[in-house]
DNA sequence: TATTTTTTTGACCAAATGGACAACTTTTTA
DNA sequence: TAAAAAGTTGTCCATTTGGTCAAAAAAATA
């Protein structure tokens, strides 16, 4: 066991250190922090327990650092809205983006879910520094575009999280979405919301 | 201890019983099943833990009892949206009732979107039965609406879930709107988000 | 008020789980 | 290829936690 700040990873380290990665997010964002077990990580990756623990000294390390990539990949997307493109087609694009993770990262998006929803331990100071930064910014483009009378005039803060929420909720409701619609629907989901969304806020935010 | 199927409870029973949900809500919808303990629930409620099993015979049964309660008063609004009012006033109202339960009811909320994150393993049968009904029977009107040309076209499945997703966001994910607006802002939320929600669904669902 | 029933709790147990560690194996390096 | 470093694991431990139980206390009843 080699306690030494090593500069350098080794070849075995990063493999393992992913392989662990993604085995802890599936298993987090499946049965939550208290939920997941160091047992049912191990053997979601083929590890021992033991092994896990010489990458990471903790469960908590573990779900920290999980936590932690996911984030600045989870912010990201909304700081792509351009003040250069049109503003609607900029929103909408966004709003693709955003309805297309929650279709390819659905693991990601559960795990989110669950830190905020159990109050964001470990999440508080990164929404109330980078993302509010980011959020800040987008809100004022937001409020110039208004203000220019491109786009209909609306609350820009609650523009965002409708967004969110309505792309997010295909992700973590999945469950109950799943439940409610018959075989055929089920089976073009992310179809039918990308176009309900999109008519959606096309109508909400379209001049005239 | 008695064991014989009781009839009746006694005072005693209707007032602890009841005390332990409450409690029981308050930190399940904080914790999570799995990071809920009994003894959490015992220091909420200022019960012993071995006195709490005297009235429920496992943690389980009372995560389920609290969920089954919690399920009716969840499902109910939906079943007013009437045939007879104005169609876009019924679906407004609606709303509105969803925005009110997320500022009322946060504990509720979060409870339930834990739940049906983690895979709804007790709610499943509830979800695809008597949810569903509901929501194929508004589903009919909604679309009876739209052919009579008296609301806008619009996927009724998906609108649905929009007005489920956006209200509840404003419980199941409070700390992060908390974080990410002002002091100024914040103390208006329930409002702003209100004018939001009832400005767009109009803009949306408005004939002309 | 004496008796029965219900309620309460301190003490205890077993299983689950996060984590430590020494011994052993594999890989890297000189 | 020998020495050093990195990686692996069986075994063990302490804590947490769901749950039991017998005995005591309180409440209801006759």
């Amino acid at each position: 066991m080699t306690k030494i700040v090593q500069i350098k990873q080794t070849r075995i380290q990063r493999e393992k250190r992913l392989l662990i990665q993604k085995a802890a997010l599936q298993v987090f964002s499946e049965f939550g922090l208290r939920g997941a077990t160091l047992d049912k990580i191990a053997k979601a990756c083929g590890l021992t327990k033991p092994n896990i623990l010489y990458y990471y000294s903790s469960k908590d390390e573990i779900y920290a650092e999980v936590l932690q990539s996911l984030l600045e990949e989870w912010i990201r997307p909304l700081k792509d809205i351009s003040e250069n493109g049109d503003p609607l087609t900029e929103i909408l694009k966004y709003v693709q983006k955003k309805l297309t993770m929650s279709k390819t990262k659905k693991q990601e998006s559960k795990l989110f879910a669950t830190e905020i929803l159990h109050g964001a331990p470990l999440t508080q100071n990164i929404l109330a520094g980078s993302l509010k930064e980011t959020v800040d910014d987008k809100v004022k483009l937001l409020n110039k575009w208004i203000s220019e009378e491109k786009i209909a005039p609306v609350d820009p803060y609650h523009l965002i999280f409708s967004i969110w929420s309505m792309t997010q909720h295909y992700a973590d409701f999945d469950v109950q979405v799943y439940s409610l619609l018959n075989t055929k629907k089920r089976s073009r989901i992310f179809q039918d919301a990308e176009d309900f969304l999109l008519t959606f806020f096309t109508r909400c935010l379209k001049k005239n």
